[in-house]
RNA sequence: GGGCGCAUAGCUCAGCUGGGAGAGCAUCUGCCUUACAAGCAGGAGGUCAUAGGUUCGAUCCCUAUUGCGCCCACCA
């Protein structure tokens, strides 16, 4: 509870804001109650890679979410933000690996053993580094709760997914052409190779005709030094060109080997000469092709992709030495036909970069087309929402295309496949528990499988494992399926899609009801943030240099869903004024509270209020409604937007001057009402604000008077009938429009703030009002004096006068606010508005259209036909009041 | 080859299912007015990429074009 109401000295937020944070943690506020009987609303965190730094792109994902999971908590659900890390199998590896590098070690020196206890123990000394750096953010997680991709429970989840699934028949070892990693040194997946343009060359290799003289067929290739392992020529069966040479036999230059020419449609006539070499071991088409038309398979590499004994003069040799080597000896030998430039795409690896090998090894596999199905089906009805829409396409293009989930890795760090041999006969036994004989000939000669699972296999579980699963625990009964996933785009395939699929296998339900999908941070050039660039900007140093709550705001301001974000330092520096201006508001109202508190925190509407107060209580009702509009919507850009135009334009630069000739006045008798309206319109803003900037919200919410613990676990404001005032809101817009006019003449007749000024208006149908307002308006029309008067002379009617020096200037009422215009604006829009109303009407009541356009236009027309008619009468009640 | 996004003020970007063209920064003018110079007041600045179409009315919907960016597939 508050005691003192101050705020002291400048702001800084480094005074404050680790402070509150501890507290909270202290207090348990981050943690779900155990009322059972409220709504859950649950989001687990994309979880951090344990080799992570944070950066920006954690700092806008754990934003958005805390925003989320603040503000459904502030609406009274009980929130759950599960937090946790991710072993990220091939990236911590790679890193350990260079690591033991340094000291001279590989990990076949150390051994799977003791390369896991180092990984452990990298695991126990940065693993939770990312969380802390979370905790810098604000991010409200349970922490209590806390997850690692392999911890016991999660790892009991892996295995048994893995056995259901290989029961099922939708896991299967098979030996196939897979993506082959020769840096990190084990197979990945499809959608771990990012394809890049590299020049190369195209170089035209002549192949001899076996018993025809002088005739040779012609290939294009990019990659001569694989030629060693050709077994096999292929045309398109259209081509003329070729249609002599199918089924007859060219001699493979250097190895002098025969191999047939054949005929495929995979072939484009088009490219290069029409003929392209086939070589099955290191080129998917060529796989297929060969397993097609049952042609041999030669490897040219070893398993350390250097060139192995076919050619003992190349044999050790690497990809780019040998392939030197070969076009020289192609050259020589007068094979060489000519050498082109050449763009093509080259697969690289996503960790490491290096290029990507087709390679056939046998491997496991998760049959992808019955596992899709349902997860298409899933986003189709709605079931899964993303937003923006717009990702549905790219989900489905993706989902329906997909190739079978290459999910073994030749590597350590990782969920041990739960495969089991039997040496003597060759059984596989998937089991949970380690065996110790062959179910089928009882040998107890097993070995398991070496590898190791996909990392983002654990991490399709992740919404479901983290509660418990396959448990069936209070967690998961109570909290699950989740209800909004938030992350970039990026991962959509990685991550997304595998979690849907895999919760609808194993749960039976979807993992969450919405994603909500965000852009990259990019740097103020627009580039992808990137360690090789080093144009990186680390989220702490921007934390101590303008606090965590200038950060959050300024990555949230005016963004929209789905779309980049570019870091502006300029938007950091307007995050920081906001949040100073905001302190120095709420120091201002402080120090202006009444003596006696009890009448504010009794919270009851006084009865005397004023015209302004009245207004800016109505305009905090209208804000209340579209923020949380706009938050329900995840337009988190614009709800922040309004938040703060509400703060900054109408509360600041309007109430709070409007007030203060109130609040210094002595006599004053409706002083109380201006400190209550700026009590309770203050507390509301706070709190509107509060799920984007957290940690100032709080700070000054304790001085305010209230009797909430903590702004975190105050109610979300409501609208309220009670303080819609719509005259009041519409006559001091009037006064504002009256206000500016009267500063635009003083800056065009230059009367400086220190010169004598007076003003005088001249009405009989307006002079309520301003009396009214008569100190109001010289306070804010920086005057020294106002006067009312029916009549004056020399000056019309319904004018407005600046006496300064005994020179009076004046302009007429009307153009102050533009009466004129606008009732002729009104009147043009009544027009275009009734007929409207009258075409629709005319539609509706028409019988062939209602028979036969479909329900959903009628519904429509229908619709349109309200909102008009809501419009106009808006505008006749417009009118009347002019 | 297929798909998607973007094009709005000098810069960076909002603009929710059609009716007001906006914000921050930069810029110009005048102000240290007892919450705030990290501020206040006032101003200038845009044919909403181009061409058509639908509509009483288009930045917004449809079609085409141009220029950027991205994703998927992958061609030897």
């Amino acid at each position: 509870m508050c005691e003192k109401h101050n705020l002291e000295g400048k702001f800084n937020p480094s005074d404050f804001e680790e402070e509150i944070y501890e507290n909270w943690n202290e207090k348990g506020y981050f943690k779900p109650s155990k009322d059972k009987t409220k709504i859950p609303y649950t989001i687990v965190i994309p979880p951090p890679n344990i080799t992570g730094k944070l950066h920006m792109g954690h700092a806008l994902d754990e934003t958005l979410q805390d925003i989320l999971i603040r503000y459904k908590r502030m609406q009274g659900f009980n929130t759950l933000w599960l937090p946790g890390t991710d072993h990220a199998s091939i990236a911590t590896e790679a890193k350990i690996v260079e690591k033991l590098k340094q000291e001279g070690l590989t990990k076949e020196k150390l051994g799977r053993e003791v390369f896991l206890e180092r990984a452990w123990d990298w695991k126990k000394e940065y693993g939770g580094a990312i969380l802390n750096q979370l905790k810098k953010l604000g991010c409200s997680c349970d922490w209590s709760r806390e997850r690692f991709t392999m911890d016991e429970g999660l790892s009991n989840a892996v295995n048994h997914v893995f056995i259901n699934l290989y029961e099922k028949g939708l896991i299967y070892k098979g030996k196939r052409m897979i993506n082959w990693c020769p840096y990190c040194n084990t197979s990945i997946s499809d959608a771990e190779v990012d394809y890049e343009e590299e020049p190369t060359h195209l170089w035209y290799v002549k192949y001899p005709i076996k018993g025809e003289k002088e005739k040779f067929i012609i290939v294009a290739t990019t990659r001569p030094e694989t030629m060693l392992g050709d077994t096999g020529i292929a045309v398109h069966p259209q081509d003329e060109r070729y249609k002599d040479l199918v089924g007859k036999t060219v001699i493979l230059p250097i190895i002098n080997k025969e191999i047939p020419v054949i005929a495929d449609e995979f072939v484009e006539k088009e490219f290069g000469t029409g003929a392209v070499k086939l070589t099955p071991a290191h080129d998917p088409n060529d796989y297929q092709a060969a397993i097609k038309h049952k042609l041999e398979i030669i490897h040219v590499f070893d398993e350390n992709f250097k060139m192995n004994n076919l050619v003992p003069e190349y044999k050790g040799m690497d990809m780019y030495e040998a392939r030197e080597k070969i076009v020289e000896r192609l050259k020589k030998e007068g094979y060489l036909v000519k050498i082109e430039d050449y763009t093509h795409n080259v697969g690289k690896c996503y960790r490491c970069h290096h290029t990507i090998e087709p390679h056939i090894s046998e491997q496991w596999f998760v049959k992808m087309e019955p596992l899709a199905k349902p997860a298409i089906e899933a986003v189709k009805t709605g079931k899964v929402k993303f937003i923006p829409e717009r990702f549905d396409k790219i989900y489905y293009n993706w989902m329906e295309n997909i190739q079978d989930w290459c999910i073994s890795r030749q590597l350590w760090w990782g969920h041990r496949i739960p495969a089991y041999y039997c040496k003597d006969c060759g059984e596989i036994i998937v089991t949970k528990q380690t065996p110790n004989k062959c179910n089928k000939c009882g040998s107890n000669n097993l070995k398991q499988d070496e590898d190791t699972l996909d990392t983002w296999f654990s991490s399709a579980l992740w919404p479901f494992s983290t509660l418990g699963w396959p448990d069936n625990t209070e967690d998961y009964k109570y909290f699950y399926p989740t209800n909004t996933l938030v992350t970039g785009y990026d991962i959509i395939f990685f991550w997304v899609a595998r979690m849907i699929f895999s919760a609808l296998e194993h749960t039976g339900k979807v993992p969450f009801d919405k994603v909500f999908i965000h852009g990259i941070v990019r740097d103020s050039l627009g580039r992808k943030m990137s360690k090789s660039l080093g144009n990186g900007i680390d989220p702490l140093e921007i934390i101590e240099k303008y606090g965590t709550d200038a950060l959050r705001f300024s990555l949230v301001l005016g963004i929209s869903p789905g779309n980049d974000i570019r870091y502006m330092p300029e938007k950091l520096e307007a995050a920081s004024n906001f949040a100073n201006k905001l302190w120095n508001a709420s120091k201002f109202v402080l120090s202006n509270m009444p003596e006696n508190s009890s009448e504010l925190l009794n919270n009851k509407l006084p009865e005397d209020l004023c015209y302004e107060d009245k207004w800016i209580l109505s305009k905090l009702n209208k804000i209340i409604k579209e923020v949380t509009n706009n938050l329900e919507n995840f337009e988190l850009g614009i709800a922040t937007q309004k938040v703060y135009d509400f703060i900054w334009n109408e509360f600041c630069d309007w109430y709070i001057e409007m007030v203060k000739p109130r609040l210094y006045d002595i006599n004053c008798t409706t002083k109380f009402a201006a400190q209550y309206t700026l009590n309770r319109v203050l507390k509301d803003a706070l709190k509107l604000l509060h799920p984007v900037m957290p940690f100032i919200t709080e700070k000054i919410y304790m001085q305010l008077y209230h009797k909430d613990e903590s702004i975190m676990i105050s109610k979300w404001p409501e609208t309220s009938e009670k303080t819609l005032y719509e005259k009041e809101e519409e006559q001091i817009e009037k006064l504002k429009t009256i206000i500016v006019e009267i500063r635009n003449l003083r800056t065009k007749l230059n009367v400086h703030p220190s010169k004598k000024s007076k003003l005088i208006f001249v009405t009989k149908t307006a002079k309520e009002m301003l009396n009214k307002s008569k100190a109001m308006i010289q306070k804010l029309g920086f005057a020294n004096e106002v006067e009312i008067e029916e009549t004056r002379k020399n000056i019309p009617q319904n004018a407005m006068s600046i006496l300064v020096e005994g020179i009076e200037t004046y302009i007429p009422f009307e153009e102050l606010v533009d009466l004129v215009a606008e009732k002729q604006r009104l009147e043009g829009e009544k027009e275009k508005l009734l007929s409207e109303v009258a075409r629709g009407e005319k539609m509706l009541s028409n019988s062939g259209f209602i028979n036969k356009a479909p329900e959903t236009k009628i519904n429509e027309e229908k619709a349109k036909l309200t909102k008009y008619k809501e419009m106009l009468e808006k505008v006749e009640e417009r009118l009347r009041n002019l």
